[in-house]
RNA sequence: GGGAGUUUAGCUCAGUUGGGAGAGCAUCUGCCUUACAAGCAGAGGGUCACAGGUUCGAGCCCUGUAACUCCCACCA
């Protein structure tokens, strides 16, 4: 036996995944004689380093693919990086600040080569952590969101959409991050409430004693004010409509209008119009054509519309403009408010709504199929409430912004002439101009949202817009698994981006799972400190304990903590698992496996073998509902209690006799069981149930490309794994006698008993006397029998009586009985309720009826027998 | 403002068409029984958040309430 007797999986993952790699169990070629089983992998950011929110999400894929592959799937896990647009750009930019340098100052080439140096140095580092994982991804496929297959994908879509006039580029409000210097979508944005002050500010009427006030939380943006806005209806501002006003400070005249945006009951009812920096007065504006005054710089400062406060930042310019409106007497009120504020998800700075020209994709059209697939149940999400959360955002969805103001992505395939002017969209390089011949070509300086290309991630990683053999076999892909997090950032836009461009749904199924919480249920987070490190665990317990305490228990969609506690548990069952694969094995040596149709099976090995049918079925059926949590918990319970504790106790008697034949029929299906359960568990710890199978006899090649178990319905022996479980329930009596006594187990006593299956428990007596360390069973006809001091234990079908000489306290006993009377005596009751009731008799189904009483003779049986012994004692 | 989720043993959570409340951890008791003390054999512990309703029967279905968590929207 080539196997090491403590589990030390540093001994072995290493070995075994270059093992797995070498021999390509890992790739998936196209194959007309098999079904294909696609996941592409959510792209992790190159900036990335493995979190436990990887290795939650990997662990999902992992167990899903390699169960697939076991099951005969041609299955494909496709890989890849995300180039990361702002993230990646951000830690550039700190780097070259270290060296005292900008951006700015080694320019757009020189910023590039770095960024694809930094990418080339630490984009692989993510890669070789998932494997450390497991990860049975197919890495000849390794994509990269930048590389040519993808650039390629990204120039034809863009062209495409422009073509149909999908893409378009406007000057809108967009959400700006004055820190990032770029523009941001919707979805990029968090909101945050924050504690800040509503400023009551009045204007004065030109020319008349009368005041108009309103009330800001912004008031630096009041220098672009170009008209205050009441509601039509509202009475307390009649004929003061059309009438100009005095903008303080600026000492500009904006018009009073009227519009129907506005709120009469909150605040004044009046509201300062600023188009150019808050997207409602924006559409006021565009109403009432009213002029737009941009007062902000890309940087967050104040520019020269600003008059007197330019130069000044946005926050230091609020502050003086409060003062200053404080001087000329204009500032009213000052209240205290509570409201949301934007935040940059890669930076968190406050973000600036502000006009900007930005590229946009005009989405009512695209959203509209993309929400139909889901409805026509083409496309379904895991769990079904997700659906919900998905069709809100998408009948609520507006233009994308897709452009952004970086140099690290994928540069807009847009042309400008410098001579005449025109704008040339194309998928090639442009470098003379179509219209006037040119040659003075800038391309657009913006970069595409990283998430315009991870949109086309499904069909772009398998070769599109070519119809290549993988997308033709590949292509939709079956599942999607990924976090909560990210619907709207990526599945949501994946879809729609795979109905437009492919014609077809991108994948069938979607996962949803949770976010992993610390042991007190705190997200895990960089500011908290809270975060563990998945590597550290892996290189404390190993990836397979890792794996499995991540797996363990989690429910689709639902959060799952993480914690020591968890961890110890998982490490020790994959232990238990270790060391009856030890068992199992120590005792095949220098032995000839037998197969188990050539074994003659006993009670016990068919129950056995039956509870790992059942258990084969209850996990195949959990896999395909993904509900990796309940199939995880039967197995579990299938290991450890049927296998570990029972199976493996009732076969020592014949492992260590001296039948060979017996001995041999026994070992077969110990190996049967094994193997079985290492298969059934590989998918989620795969490199012990490797190391294991590898050193199983008559197993041949390696665990991940065997076959997966399947159902069979001729492997459920009954009537056997009853009576198995009758022997085990006399095993379980003996036991508690010895508990409820003080007998040691140690200590071999006889048995008398009472029962009607004199043959059954002839047969197994071996069990009997070996587990329960029994000395000889003695069969009686009732217990008047017996004239020694016995202590007794009544079961179903059974009567149990053993001598324990002066052992034997009958005081104690008959507390002993009492207290099993009155649970027999519960039961009756609990039985007789129901089978007094008359609408239980006539509207419950028989069958419950026919069991519920066939229950209750049971129980007074039993209750007839204790109350006997009862007596016996007290009349002694 | 709209929506979703959660509420079951001390803790973490199962509970799949409504039919006798479960597991793991923790606690307590007894065991070094030749695979495993990272173990084995036992035990205790629950008004299933609350209030109604449907039903012969509700942890599960319906209505309402409360607490916690999250998402979306953003009235200046």
């Amino acid at each position: 036996m080539n196997i090491s007797t403590t589990y030390n999986p540093k001994e072995f993952e290493d070995r075994i995944y270059k093992e797995w790699n070498d021999n390509e169990y890992f790739k998936a070629t196209p194959n007309p004689d098999k079904v294909p089983f696609t996941i592409v992998i959510p792209p992790p950011n190159i900036t990335g380093q493995l979190h436990m929110g990887h290795a939650l999400d990997n662990s999902i894929q992992d167990a899903v693919v390699r169960f697939k592959r076991m099951q005969g799937y041609e299955t494909l896990w496709l890989p890849g990086t995300d180039h990361a647009s702002i993230a990646t750009e951000v830690k550039i930019v700190d780097a070259l600040r270290e060296e005292g340098l900008s951006k700015e100052e080694i320019g757009r080439e020189e910023f590039l080569k770095r960024a694809w140096a930094w990418k080339d140095k630490y984009g692989g580092r993510i890669v070789e952590q998932l494997k450390r994982l497991g990860s049975s991804c197919d890495w000849s496929r390794l994509s990269f969101t930048m590389d040519d297959k993808c650039n390629r994908a990204v120039k034809e879509v863009f062209v495409n959409l422009y073509e149909k006039g999908l893409i378009y580029q406007g000057k809108r409000i967009i959400n700006w991050c004055p820190t990032c210097k770029t523009a941001l979508s919707d979805a990029e944005v968090d909101y945050s409430e924050e504690s800040s002050h509503l400023w009551h500010v009045r204007y004065k009427l030109k020319d008349e004693d009368k005041y108009v006030c309103v009330a800001t939380t912004r008031p630096e943006t009041m220098l672009g004010d170009t008209a205050v806005a009441v509601n039509p209806k509202d009475k307390r501002y009649e004929g003061m409509i059309g009438k100009m006003l005095i903008l303080p400070l600026a000492n500009r005249e904006i018009p009073l209008i009227a519009d129907e945006y506005v709120e009469m009951d909150f605040g004044t009812g009046a509201v300062k119009i600023t188009p150019a920096h808050d997207p409602n007065d924006f559409e006021v504006g565009v109403r009432h054509n009213l002029p737009v005054i941009r007062t902000m710089n890309d940087d967050g400062t104040m520019n020269e519309l600003a008059g007197a406060y330019e130069g000044l930042d946005r926050f230091e310019c609020r502050k003086q403009i409060v003062k200053d409106l404080e001087k000329v007497g204009a500032l009213v009120e000052v209240e205290d408010y509570a409201h949301n504020v934007g935040h940059c998800y890669r930076c968190a700075s406050s973000v600036e709504p502000i006009i900007s020209k930005q590229w946009f994709v005009k989405m009512d059209g695209l959203a509209k199929p993309a929400i139909d697939v889901v409805k026509k149940k083409s496309i379904k999400f895991t769990p079904e409430r997700f659906t919900k959360i998905y069709y809100n955002w998408m009948n609520n969805i507006k233009d994308w912004c897709i452009s952004r103001q970086l140099w690290w992505g994928h540069r807009i395939p847009a042309y400008y002439c410098e001579d005449c002017g025109e704008m040339t969209v194309s998928k090639i390089d442009v470098t003379t101009c179509p219209k006037c011949n040119s040659t003075k070509i800038k391309q657009d300086e913006d970069v595409l949202d990283t998430w315009f290309s991870s949109a086309l991630w499904p069909f772009s990683t398998l070769g599109y817009p070519e119809l290549t053999e993988d997308i033709k076999y590949f292509y939709p892909t079956d599942l999607l698994v990924t976090g909560y997090d990210i619907i709207f950032f990526w599945v949501a836009r994946m879809i729609f981006s795979a109905l437009e461009h492919t014609g077809r749904i991108p994948f069938k199924d979607v996962l949803i799972h949770g976010l992993v919480r610390d042991a007190q249920g705190r997200k895990m987070s960089k500011s908290l400190g809270n975060g563990i490190d998945p590597l550290e665990i892996i290189d404390e317990y190993g990836a397979d304990t890792l794996r499995y305490t991540l797996l363990n228990g989690i429910a689709p969609g639902s959060d799952t903590r993480f914690s020591k506690d968890k961890l110890e548990g998982s490490r020790n069952y994959i232990n238990k698992i270790w060391n009856a694969s030890r068992f199992v094995l120590m005792n095949c040596e220098g032995r000839k496996i037998k197969d188990i149709k050539d074994c003659k099976l006993t009670v016990s090995d068919k129950w056995i073998i039956s509870k790992l049918n059942q258990t084969v079925r209850k996990v195949t059926l959990n896999m395909g509902k993904y509900e990796i949590g309940i199939a995880l918990s039967d197995l579990q319970e299938f290991v450890w209690n049927d296998f570990c504790d029972w199976y493996i106790e009732l076969s020592k008697p014949y492992l260590y006799g001296d039948n060979e034949e017996v001995k041999d029929n026994v070992l077969g299906v110990l190996v049967y069981v094994l193997t079985n359960i290492l298969k059934l568990l590989h998918p989620y710890i795969p490199f012990i149930t490797e190391e294991i199978y590898q050193n199983i006899p008559n197993a041949k090649g390696s665990i991940m490309v065997s076959e997966y178990p399947r159902y069979n319905s001729k492997l459920n022996y009954k009537k056997d794994a009853e009576n198995a479980e009758y022997v085990m329930s006399i095993i379980k009596s003996i036991r508690q006698i010895r508990v409820d006594t003080g007998c040691a187990p140690s200590k071999k006593v006889d048995l008398y008993i009472v029962t009607e299956n004199k043959r059954l428990i002839e047969k197994c007596s071996v069990y009997i006397e070996k587990i329960a360390n029994i000395g000889k069973i003695n069969f009686i006809s009732s217990k008047d029998e017996l004239d020694i001091k016995v202590v007794s234990q009544i079961i179903d079908k059974a009567e149990l009586y053993v001598p324990l000489g002066e052992l034997v306290d009958f005081k104690k006993e008959l507390v002993r009985l009492n207290d099993e009377l009155k649970k027999v005596e519960a039961e009756i009751a609990r039985a007789n309720g129901k089978l007094a009731n008359r609408g239980f008799l006539d509207k419950a189904p028989k069958a419950l009826v026919d069991a519920e009483r066939e229950k209750c003779d049971k129980y007074i049986e039993m209750r007839n027998k204790i109350t006997q012994n009862i007596k016996e004692i007290e009349q002694m």
